[in-house]
DNA sequence: TGGTGATGCGACAACTAATGTCGCGTTATT
DNA sequence: AATAACGCGACATTAGTTGTCGCATCACCA
């Protein structure tokens, strides 16, 4: 990829190279990674390229505060190569209306300038018929958008790259039981994100047992210099089918077989269950039977709660077991509610 | 931004110039483009850049088998240009893993570049200590996930540039009730991804109603000549509030009260329901009294009767009742079950 | 606080690359 | 079959790029 003699290939490595905002990179330095991609240039005509070329023609930035200049990338300016095409930027808009009900502000805040990118996109093409495409895309999350935890900024990037360089850190975690903040140093394994808390499975140092860190209640991260220790044997989809979030997965699928009402019958027409499932007209009503191999865990279960009397299960006899001791559980509940107000 | 002077930047604009493999770009559109942008340039010139410059620095094709050569970068090539860092490459991971799960195949395949820059980022960091990235992050959705129904892409094509260009588009619908084929030139006014789903919103020409399309099954999309309408008065908000996809919400929000149970008030304490959540602990009990203001709709309601037993509502009155009613009809229909399977 | 090595920058000559032009052969178009 | 459009090699001209040197300034260390 890399011809030592073109300029312009030079450039576009310089451009890689430079970070966005937070980030800086020094000219000594980047002259040393210049050189390790076979660009062995005279310093000043590094200086040169960024003081001249690139700082004029690009949003780049220069600490000259101290002596080694420090480059860096405005920090929400965004270069597709090949650039973004119409259906892409349409894509890109859906995407963040869904993540941002999934993952934390800061989170999605790391992609924004993607965002913002097919925002600008969409927004220059429809500069003259002004078509307001913002008002004509919308997302619908599946199920009940929870507020997602914030987290903080320099948390996510730390434990990001201590996760993925296999280093260990040093945490102050607010635990959720004893409400004390307390200091620990963990060794990174695995992340999980569910629903819109985003969770660091790690051992503390010193232990043998993996535990669960809840991002938005770590307070302070550092990287440490404690040598990291990997976890024997792990692994994540285990970790979690094992119950761990509350999903408790079974070893295989189950059939499912239930009564649907119609509505859910066409939902599920047109976004299945599962790859194996069949629908067939029961007669003389407006039901159908539904036969399905899925998971045997909780999300599921609760799906079919949520479906509440358009569902109907008739296996496994666990489930329906499950489901009408819900049900009578509930009723109980309201039942006592009603005496409660009335003998008020 | 356009020095009509400057090699590198003309380079730059040229390759942003050209789309991606489907997308391809003849070489007379490319000099008048450029033109356009401040960059008039000698048609040998152009010749020379894209056959020995770019075409062997960068993985870009080109069709030469008709004579105005067309030329187009690589399906799955993609560079950002402040290179990606490492706890954006982990965000777009994660974003992936939801995104599979919300949205067709098709229209995460348009991100497909994107994801790949970022696992290629993210194997490249870790060639050495082999770190396994993709055994240590996942995304646990929110809900069951159900299968996407599979789209078309020329058909994600046509419909995303008819609905951001103000276009009419010539379908071939299969129809959910009647399950024929019919044509129909729709006049694009939204798109709405719901669950696992997505639909346009377009009404028919000829016709004033708005009606929805379910994209999988649009059989066939081309741009139609007819001139485009608008529909007077459209607010995809309050179309959706409307109750059109089933998710109809009351004009304000209502305060919810209920009593929950631990694993529900932790669970809240992380990810609230709302701004304005409030949680307090009940004496004697594990049990907890939850108040927030939440929206007037169905969502929230499903959330409720998901959370099965570990929820008793007390306010609103309508929704206690709701849920009252739903889980005696659930009852019903198991007592119903249990006594058939008992008479066999 | 003073010395030493890094760094930034202007200037300049040697070098390299980029540009427009012309001509020729080939390919669409009618 | 004729004509216009396109791709491409060659070449002189022009423009840009590169390394080097000298000097000023700044960071760092004893």
């Amino acid at each position: 990829m890399s011809d030592a003699r073109d300029t312009l290939f030079r450039y576009l490595t310089m451009l890689q190279l430079i970070p966005r905002f937070p980030g800086r990179i020094a000219t000594p330095v980047l002259k040393e990674k210049l050189a390790e991609r076979g660009f062995k240039i005279d310093t000043r005509s590094l200086q040169r390229d960024l003081s001249q070329k690139l700082s004029t023609q690009f949003p780049i930035g220069c600490d000259d505060s101290q002596k080694p200049y420090r480059w860096y990338f405005d920090r929400d300016f965004q270069c597709q190569l090949p650039a973004l095409d119409v259906p892409s930027a349409l894509t890109l808009v859906l995407a963040e209306e869904y993540l941002k009900g999934l993952l934390p502000p800061v989170v999605v805040g790391q992609l924004s300038p993607h965002f913002t990118d097919a925002r600008r996109l969409l927004d220059e093409m429809n500069a003259n018929g002004l078509s307001q495409w913002a008002r004509k895309v919308r997302a619908i999350p599946n199920g009940k958008a929870l507020i997602p935890a914030e987290i903080d900024e320099s948390t996510w990037q730390t434990i990001s790259e201590a996760l993925l360089e296999q280093k260990t850190v040093d945490v102050v975690y607010l635990s959720r039981s004893s409400e004390t903040e307390k200091p620990f140093t963990l060794h990174p394994q695995g992340i999980v994100s569910r629903h819109s808390a985003t969770y660091l499975l790690a051992h503390v140092n010193g232990f043998e047992d993996l535990r669960q860190f809840a991002l938005h209640r770590i307070k302070q991260a550092t990287l440490s210099q404690h040598p990291w220790q990997a976890q024997p044997d792990f692994d994540i989809d285990r970790y979690i089918q094992g119950g761990a979030f509350g999903y408790r997965q079974g070893p295989s699928d189950v059939t499912l077989e239930a009564e649907i009402a119609k509505p859910v019958a066409w939902l599920l027409q047109e976004t299945p269950l599962s790859e194996t499932q069949t629908i067939e007209a029961l007669p003389d009503s407006n039901w159908y039977r539904l036969t399905a191999q899925v998971p045997d865990d909780q999300q599921t279960l609760w799906w079919l709660m949520g479906m509440g009397a358009n569902v109907k299960v008739t296996a496994p006899a666990t489930w329906r077991e499950a489901l009408k001791k819900s049900a009578e559980q509930v009723l109980a509940h309201y039942q006592d509610t009603t005496l409660t107000y009335e003998t008020h």
